[in-house]
DNA sequence: TTCATGACGGGGA
DNA sequence: ATCCCCGCCATGA
């Protein structure tokens, strides 16, 4: 944030908070954090934070899929990390309608 | 500075 | 419905 206003954070940063607040029981796409973040087109960048930076911000990793609703990591661990939050996995797969997170107005306004 | 990487996404075949 | 290809983003070598 050079020019732009001050409460403007990074696109990294924006992504790093959104991830943040995905509650438990709930899931998100890459390209939805990338869309909440500014660019719906960015998801290979939330992929790159989250294999940077999980560890770092503690960030709910478990709790991303992609669009399909598939565990792209074909994590065990993360299938299980899911299920023991209630979310039901099947065939490595998530019913997005029923447990995609739904971001609150509140934090919608934050990031614009 | 160019090049490759990575847990993606969607439009066309 | 499935698969492939190519664009997108930030970083590290």
């Amino acid at each position: 944030m050079t020019s732009e206003h001050s409460e403007e954070h990074s696109f990294s940063s924006r992504i790093i908070h959104l991830l943040s607040s995905i509650p438990e029981g709930r899931v998100a796409s890459y390209g939805q954090i990338a869309a909440l973040a500014g660019n719906p087109r960015g998801s290979r960048a939330v992929v790159w934070l989250l294999r940077s930076s999980s560890r770092k911000y503690n960030l709910p990793w478990h709790r991303v899929v992609n669009s399909k609703g598939v565990i792209s990591t074909g994590s065990e661990t993360q299938k299980k990390l899911l299920e023991s939050e209630g979310v039901e996995v099947i065939d490595f797969t998530v019913n997005m309608n029923r447990f995609r997170w739904k971001a609150d107005h509140h934090l919608l306004d934050e990031q614009a």
